[in-house]
Formats: structure tokens, C-alpha cells, sequence
DNA sequence: GTGTATGCAAAGCCTTTGCAGCATG
DNA sequence: CATGCTGCAAAGGCTTTGCATACAC
């Protein structure tokens, strides 16, 4: 059963999506904001919640909630597995490695009937493992993209 | 480097790690401080998270931040795929299935360090399969153990 | 025109923290 | 008896929501 309203394609919601399809570092609503700003001045940080909710309801993007921090957005609806760095938060996909490994069509596991699943992988992205190297005891950054 | 304070075993902590260890459905702080109070009823939630996060610290329990919107614990510090319930939010381990899948010991994956993993399976747990076939337009509970 | 979407600001969650008193080692 | 811990309450961050207005269809 689809959703019954009918939707409008506004200019804010046109740009909310064409932003997150540009970027790979998965970013949190604030960070979308502040993109999305750059073309329309007067968005507001409420929009862009209401617009990646919206999205992710219809399945064209997805959403990734994390409870210790923000929630981050993919472009990409396809589950997939991904990693995370440690030190700035930024996470990206996983396409090749342990993906096979769980894409195996469970049914059932632990008597649950399985609807999806998630995989992470946490770690220091490179830029962090070099900051981190350099004695850079690290003050988080957000990720650049 | 182990932390250097010397901890002091107060009866809230004890009660909190031995509630966490008896619930296999791992519960949030909220309902862990109520656990809690049927022993202590003057403990605060502010002492459940304090303590929660000091026994993850310590390697003693493991917070789970990918479930949602709030943090679940976990009594068991070993990573280990989990599953949960979308309908009541309820947790549970996954001990033999796709954990092997993901146990090699990757040491990078798409230039990060890796440290760690987490593997997150959907789906609906026996109680909500039953209560959702029954036609129960389940508003969610809270999962009972 | 009609009802969805927006901007703004206020309210809501979960979680963390400051503080004064308590109690463990 | 020193200081880590507690209860309480207030504050913090992210997210959601109410409301009047704007605008897509």
C-alpha cells in the first residue's frame, strides 16, 4: 500500500535529494543543510529533516541511525554494509568484501522473520589514521567529502 | 592502560551489571533503571547511564548505538551480531549464523584501520510475527524478557 | 483554489552534567 | 576521612512539531 498523498515536488525537496546523490560521506541532516543552503538561502534545518524523512519513506534514499550520534543519509535505498570512522564520524559504503557474505536470503534467524539487515564496520578513515600518526591528538572534523 | 581511579563497587553498579546480565533483550537505560529501582528505589537514571557507560569503558558490558533512536546494552562485551524487532525494539544475539561471515580479521577495508564490527539483522521477532498475524495493529510494547 | 510544504520557533527526546551531600575503601 | 558516587534538576544536542504563510498542482 503506497502512500496515498499527493506529493509536490518542491524546490527544496529537489535540491535536499540532488544534494545527498553528490555526496559518498553519507552526511548527517545539519551537514545536508548547510549544502543545500548554497542554492536555496532560506531552507531551513526543519525542511531538510521533514524532506530526508519523507525521502527515506518512499525508499529513495535511506536512512542510517546510529543512537550515539547523528543520523546520517544515503542516496543509495540498497542495503548495504558500511564503515564508519571512529574519530569524525564519516561513513562510507562497503561495495565488494562482506556484503556476499550476509546477502544470503535469510528467512528466518532466532525465529524473526527477517525484513533487512545492517553491517558496520568501524574504524579510522585514512585521513584520520594520518592525523592520528602525526600526533594530532585529533579534535574531531566533519568529513569533507 | 588501564584507567587509574580506583572505582568503588557501590550497590547502584552492582545492581545495574546484574540486571543488565540477567535480560537478554537488551535493554535501554530507561528500562534498565526501572530493573533497577524494584532493588534500589531511590536510584536515578542519571546513575543507570553513569554506570552504564562506565562498565563499557571498563570492557565489562557493550553499548549498542546502532538501534535506533536509544542506546541498548549489552551484558555480553564480546561483538557479536545482533537482531531486532521493528515492531516492540527488542534485541537479541545472533550466535552462530553470518558472524563467521564477518569474523576474518580484516585489518583494512577501503584504506580504513578497522576496529571493530557490527551487524545488525530486521525483521519481527516471534512475539510481533504472532501479534501482527492476529491482526493486533500493534502499537509497540515494550519487550518483557 | 485547495491542501501540501515551508520557515520559524518552540517543544520533545535521550543523554549528560553541575552540585551538595553521602558512603565506600 | 578522602574522594568517588549518588540523587536531583537543569542543561545540551539532535529531531520533531505547531502554526501561519507560501506555493505546487
Amino acid at each position: 500500500m503506497p502512500d496515498k498523498k499527493a506529493r509536490r515536488n518542491t524546490r527544496q525537496r529537489q535540491v535536499v535529494l540532488e544534494e545527498l546523490k553528490k555526496l559518498t560521506s553519507h552526511p548527517t541532516a545539519a551537514e545536508l543543510h548547510e549544502f543545500a543552503r548554497r542554492h536555496l538561502p532560506r531552507i531551513s534545518l526543519g525542511t531538510v529533516y521533514r524532506n530526508l524523512e519523507l525521502l527515506a519513506a518512499k525508499g529513495v534514499i535511506q536512512k542510517l541511525e546510529h543512537s550515539g550520534s547523528e543520523s546520517r543519509f544515503d542516496g543509495n535505498p540498497e542495503q548495504h554494509p558500511h564503515i564508519r570512522c571512529v574519530r569524525c564520524g564519516r561513513v562510507d559504503d562497503l561495495h565488494d568484501l562482506p556484503a556476499d557474505a550476509v546477502k544470503h536470503d535469510f528467512k528466518t534467524l532466532s525465529n524473526y522473520e527477517i525484513l533487512g539487515y545492517y553491517v558496520e564496520f568501524i574504524g579510522l578513515c585514512p585521513a584520520c589514521r594520518e592525523a592520528q600518526a602525526s600526533n594530532d591528538n585529533g579534535i574531531q572534523t566533519r568529513p569533507t567529502d
